[in-house]
This record gives C-alpha cells, sequence and structure tokens, in this order.
DNA sequence: AAACTAACTTGCGGGTTGCAAGCAAAAATC
DNA sequence: GATTTTTGCTTGCAACCCGCAAGTTAGTTT
C-alpha cells in the first residue's frame, strides 16, 4: 500500500490496511503449512467462498506478500508462495496462535494432511 | 466466542473471528499505550468512526479482552481497560508492529501525546 | 467425446462500513 | 444558574463488501 494512502504511519495500521479481515491471515497460514495452489486454500476446514480468495491472493501478491512461481514442466498452474516478506509474517503467526491456544478454549492446531 | 459457532478450531481463526478487521486492532493498540476513555479513541489519527468504535469496544467487552473499570470518585463515566487476555495480545502487537516497521517504508511508532 | 478437475468469475440479496448529524447527560464557563 | 462545551454515544443513509450459489474456461482423464 502506497504511504499516501495510509490511514496513518502506524505500522500496525498500515498492516491492517493489507491484511485486517478474517480471511488473509488464514491464506497466510495455509501458505505457511505448505499450500500452493487455488484448491490447497479452498480446501482449508473454515471454507472461505472462491471469489473472496481469488481477491485476498490477489491483494497479497500486491501487497508483496505472495508471488507466483512460474508453471514449470509438470503443472500447468503456477504456484503461489510467500515473499521474504511474506515468510517475515511467521512470528506474528505464531504469537497469534499462541494466543488463542492459551486463550480461546477448544482451539488447536491441526496438522496438514 | 462460542466454540460451536467457530468456523474452525483453529487458534487462528478463532483469533480472527474476535479481532479480524481494520479497526479492533488499533483499539488494542491504544489500550496498551493507556487509552481509557472513548475520546482517547476517537482522537487516534486513524479517525475511526464513532458508530465502530462503539461496536468494537462493545465486541471486545463480549470477547473478554477489555472490560470497564467502574467509575470512581472524580470520574463520571467508567474507562476502558484490558483484561489479562487482552494484554496477553502484547507479543502479537509487538510481532505486528516489528513487521510492519521493517517491511512497510515509511511507518513508525507514535508517542502518545 | 464425455466426464471431470482446477481456477476462477459472475449475480445477487443482505449485511457492514463510513460519513454526517443528532442527542442526552455531565462538566465547565459565564 | 443559565449557557455553552465536552463526552459518549445513537441514528440515517448511501455505498460498498460479504457469502452463497451457479456459471465459465481450459486442460486432463477415461
Amino acid at each position: 500500500m502506497p504511504a499516501s494512502t495510509r490511514r496513518s504511519p502506524c505500522p500496525i495500521a498500515c498492516g491492517l490496511d493489507l491484511f485486517g479481515d478474517r480471511w488473509t491471515l488464514l491464506v497466510v497460514r495455509d501458505l505457511l503449512l505448505g499450500a500452493e495452489r487455488f484448491k490447497d486454500f479452498a480446501a482449508s476446514p473454515e471454507g472461505v467462498p472462491t471469489n473472496i480468495l481469488a481477491d485476498r491472493l490477489a491483494r497479497l501478491q500486491e501487497g508483496g506478500i505472495v508471488e507466483l512461481k512460474p508453471a514449470s514442466d509438470g503443472s500447468r498452474h503456477p504456484a503461489y508462495r510467500l515473499t521474504k516478506k511474506g515468510v517475515a509474517l511467521k512470528p506474528v503467526m505464531a504469537a497469534l496462535r499462541d494466543w488463542g491456544l492459551e486463550w480461546e478454549k477448544g482451539t488447536r492446531v491441526m496438522a496438514r494432511k
């Protein structure tokens, strides 16, 4: 997000402009867990609507958090992957996970298939 | 949020159901910085609309992240404050802040007046 | 060639957002 | 003590966004 359209120079506000919604960080979570293809994200237990998913993947690309690995040899479709900037969200995700595990009863990390 | 209405048992998804939007974590940020009253939050540089602010404060109370300190002596109105569960979001906020500072050019932490 | 899968896009009704204005009670000022 | 200001909201409303379902396009399988 260009600095000119930001709500404020606050790094937190700036981050929320990019992923402040109910779905975006779940996409990041799945990427950290190894998801690469559209259907991988769509298969997550939260059941993100496909139009929302397409929109969020596009916005994450614009924001420099996700990039497309060009389709090589076998696979027709390109694969989504985190950029360095995206991988840098790991500590955020870990803190979120730890908070949820401690304070929201009944939550648990789910292994990928 | 009751476990029955959650999208999934994922601690991250569960957290996002509570504060997954563009404003809620800014309220938490302000609370960590010492904000206590409605006008304190409303005065933040992002300019949260007052109807949104009232809604988010109510939801944070429902979620057990914010509580009202009963109005004592001098002040007529009660003051908002973080619960233990709310204070436990500190590492999340710190990780968010650090990420923004490193990856979003031009962001900076702003001191309270 | 008929069916299937992957990755989206489109339509639509309903809910949320954000801006502005209004309002009641307490506090400050005159 | 009457008026103005401040505080903490609530209300109205247009525009936008969400989520569900269905449709589309292209390649893949049988």
